[in-house]
DNA sequence: CCAAACCGTCAAAGCGCTTTGATACCCGCA
DNA sequence: TGCGGGTATCAAAGCGCTTTGACGGTTTGG
């Protein structure tokens, strides 16, 4: 069923049919309601390629997974962020658009996504330290928000919805020290990523108001698999002088040192204390009622809605600032946390 | 860019250009490769609606991922699946579009996105035991491919990919029968699944085949979460006369599990033997040279790059009859299994 | 009472592409 | 010389929608 097909059937023309339907004042309020019931009845729902050719716009909004070798974007995280997301899209009838792209031809990979031109704008996921797609998309002038910052100085040149990184890892990093523990280990992510530069810094910044210095062997970076963080927890606990306290940057990592802790014999909470990054993931959420493991916390999903709620503002209404959302993690209390041992 | 501007730029009529682009061969080879040099000079790429409206076909495949109220398709395995389909979408230059569909109205969204025509099929995602989404693709005539089965009689009637989750569930039980396991609980998905409908049966086959009655309180049932898990192996593990050993439907519940092992001071494989199935996830990786948990294994990774290209191939050749993978899993031994205590 | 404003509707143009059917040209063969 | 058969190109139609500009018909206001 087309548009031509049900305005001969209920003998109006498509002008006044395609109007009706997208509620239009032109139209009275009755022809308005037969067309509308025609329209339910007959199923008819419009071509959205040639609506799209016809407006310029495309009810799609494209999400851009960069694809690094040896590092893989389509992860938990980025799951809970576009179920997240995708509350608002379909609120709003909007398509999404999922693109993997690799990091070798980004530049070209960008521009062709513009050039097609099926998406009025996109998301920037895992953005690095000082990422050279936000320029590029700035001057391909397509609307966009980032998921996180990019370290750079123009940070209120482009939209972006963050959580408070450096600040959530100072403060749990301090809450340990409050508990006395002086060798604290961190199991970042991959410090070419923004979050992860940030969190190292914030983790910096209490160890040094502290006067305490870094140590370099109780830092670990990498993917933030489970397995990372039973290797680098085994790595780190069996050095001559361990950490008593470990902050990992995903929950996810907290089960790989909750499995090192179990082979070495160690308790956790007691013997070595834990604090992990929590995002709230759906499928491993970090206790209902009370939380088990000790954590910096913030809702990814959240994360995501207001992404999408930003990007349909600025597809909608271009002429709008830049907007920023810098959401804060709370530092929440749960069993995997105690005073340093003697 | 478009193909106006470009044609006239290079002296020549829309429909030579398009041609020469589109690989035809009544454009000779010099003009096209002039045309290709230009086409590439200039960014040129052909606006995806125009060219979908004029052939029908849209260079994009949706997933649809049913939403329940309290079931949620976006998790840890869903990503995993999307980017193995990806990897095949992005060679062939084709878009995936995601569509979340509350099951609610279920009936009508598909019918809608029929209607709209925006993509050239589907992939259909977490098919329960009797799925009438499956009868109604067929009614639409959409290409479809669905990941997993749906129990009814009329497998052979569409696409699928599903792994052998009742022959999976049946060796594994066996196994921990042969190593003197009698008492064996069962950490299950939503049994509303199909998948968890087939492993449940094979557990049961296994059972049965020992001479051992199944205890319906050893098994549970839910969503996969860690915390599930985690209260499940609690609840059983207490109970009067707790199993000696368990089988989760994901290594997510397994570290619920450990967990829980680890609050009631069991030791894993010693005092409780587990085995979980293993989806080769990326991020929760079962051991990098050798495996940590016992498990059946099998790559969703792979499921998703099979049934994509399962899907492109339908598209391309809709005369051709269904096509079905059925996927072995592997049982393979790591270190969270024993035999029984006495 | 007539011009001005308004209302509901329509025909037609245009979005950027593919594809059909036509055309102009050249070659070789009788 | 004339004609059939390629070969390389083109103009125009059509995909399904939105939107512009126009058109009769009815109110309204001076």
């Amino acid at each position: 069923m087309n548009l031509k097909e049900l305005s001969t059937l209920l003998g109006l023309s498509q002008t006044t049919v395609s109007r009706a339907l997208n509620g239009y004042p032109e139209v009275s309020e009755v022809t308005r309601q037969k067309v509308l019931k025609a329209a339910r009845k007959y199923n008819y729902a419009p071509n959205p390629r040639a609506r799209g050719l016809a407006t310029g716009r495309n009810h799609a909004v494209g999400h851009i997974i960069p694809l690094s070798k040896g590092h893989e974007m389509v992860n938990p995280v980025f799951a809970d962020f576009i179920a997240g997301a995708s509350e608002i899209y379909s609120r709003e009838n909007i398509d999404m658009l999922l693109t993997v792209v690799p990091d070798s031809d980004e530049a070209d990979a960008y521009r062709k996504i513009a050039a097609k031109g099926s998406v009025d704008g996109v998301i920037v996921h895992g953005p690095k330290a000082d990422d050279p797609r936000i320029k590029l998309l700035r001057d391909i002038g397509m609307p966009f928000v980032v998921h996180g910052r990019s370290g750079s100085a123009d940070e209120n040149e482009y939209s972006w919805v963050d959580m408070n990184n450096a600040r959530a890892f100072e403060r749990a990093t301090k809450f340990l020290i409050d508990l006395g523990h002086r060798r604290i280990g961190l199991l970042n992510g991959l410090e070419s990523m923004d979050f992860a530069a940030k969190r190292r810094a914030g983790y910096r910044t209490a160890l040094e108001s502290a006067g305490i210095t870094e140590d370099p062997d109780l830092c670990h970076s990498a993917e933030m698999t489970e397995e990372f963080g039973y290797v680098a927890a085994m790595k780190v606990l069996t050095l001559p002088d361990p950490p008593t306290a470990l902050l990992t940057s995903s929950i996810i990592v907290g089960y790989g040192v909750r499995r090192a802790l179990d082979t070495l014999g160690l308790r956790i909470g007691k013997d070595v204390s834990l604090i992990v990054h929590d995002d709230e993931l759906s499928y491993m959420r970090n206790g209902s009622s009370e939380p088990i493991y000790t954590a910096t916390r913030s809702s990814v999903r959240l994360a995501g809605r207001i992404c999408a709620e930003i990007l349909l503002d600025q597809i909608a209404h271009p002429e709008r600032p830049p907007r920023h959302e810098l959401l804060d993690a709370d530092l929440i209390i749960g069993h995997t946390t105690g005073p340093a041992p003697k």
